[in-house]
DNA sequence: GGAGACATGCTGTGGCCGTG
DNA sequence: CACGGCCACAGCATGTCTCC
């Protein structure tokens, strides 16, 4: 009987994978403690009802085979994603997994501290919805005055289209716009003058309707038809490897 | 320097669960 | 029911640290 050392077990296995025992069994199951020599040793196949290799032994050796070669796999993903995470964390070189993740959390919350920094002075789409109207100025006749609107939700196609037709429909005149774009965010900050308005009361009425109409936009914006994710259910998704791949290149 | 303790990582396996 | 994915566990290898 073929016996196999306990410090050789692992090479025993893939002795195995390689095929020199056809459905290479790597299975502990298959190997059992010789009490004599405390080594590892090949169990005898076991008989199936019908004698020699049964079939339902096979299918399981087959199922326990592509069952680690799977665990193999994902092990494989979870390391290649941590290693990506490691080439884009700097400092991290020594650090073991958890110590990495840890590292990767604080750098994360730098960068989004940086972006909220950096919003304060440039127009930069935020994570989260926003609409904002306030008053930008009074016009020199005293009977217009201009208005800052800001606007921020998740782009679509459409978005554009609804928001020109929008502010058109209030019959505002645009001074300037300035538009933004970022992973799939984008803002609008508009600054518009209205005619004809008066007194605090018109004033406020004014921006009241600009802010109604742009809340409207904002909420068909936000409906989860057009996000992107919206595709995702309460499965657990089911990646390839080639898109856990693609992915860290 | 060597032995032992300890931490970390890797691997295979069993079990569970969701999905088709 | 088969399959795939996730998780926990055990066993082992390796590196590091501490103590003698």
């Amino acid at each position: 009987m073929d016996s196999v050392p306990l410090g050789d077990f692992r090479a025993f296995g893939r002795f195995l994978d390689g095929g020199m025992f056809g459905v290479g069994s790597s299975s502990v199951a298959s190997l059992i403690l010789d009490g004599e020599s405390g080594e590892l040793v090949r169990a005898p196949v076991k008989l199936g009802k019908k004698g020699g290799a049964g079939a339902a032994d096979l299918r399981s050796a087959m199922a326990l085979k592509s069952h680690s070669e799977a665990e193999r796999r994902r092990r494989e993903r979870i390391n290649g994603h941590l290693m990506t995470l490691r080439r884009m964390t700097p400092c991290t070189d020594k650090l073991d997994k958890a110590g990495l993740l840890a590292e990767v959390i604080n750098h994360i919350k730098n960068l989004k501290s940086d972006a909220i920094e950096i919003s304060k002075f440039c127009t930069i789409p935020s994570d989260t919805d926003e609409l904002r109207v306030e008053v930008d100025g009074e016009g020199a006749n005293n009977s217009s005055f201009s208005v800052k609107a800001s606007f921020c939700c998740d782009d679509r196609p459409e978005l554009l289209a609804d928001l020109k037709h929008t502010l058109e429909s209030l019959q505002l005149k645009t001074i300037s716009a300035e538009i933004s774009s970022l992973g799939g965010r984008v803002k609008f900050v508009f600054v518009m003058t209205g005619e004809g308005v008066n007194n605090d009361l018109e004033r406020h009425l004014f921006t009241t309707s600009i802010h109604q109409a742009l809340k409207s936009v904002l909420d068909r914006a936000s409906c989860t038809d057009f996000l992107p994710n919206a595709c995702f259910s309460g499965k657990r998704r089911r990646i390839s490897p080639f898109e856990s791949s693609s992915s860290s290149s």
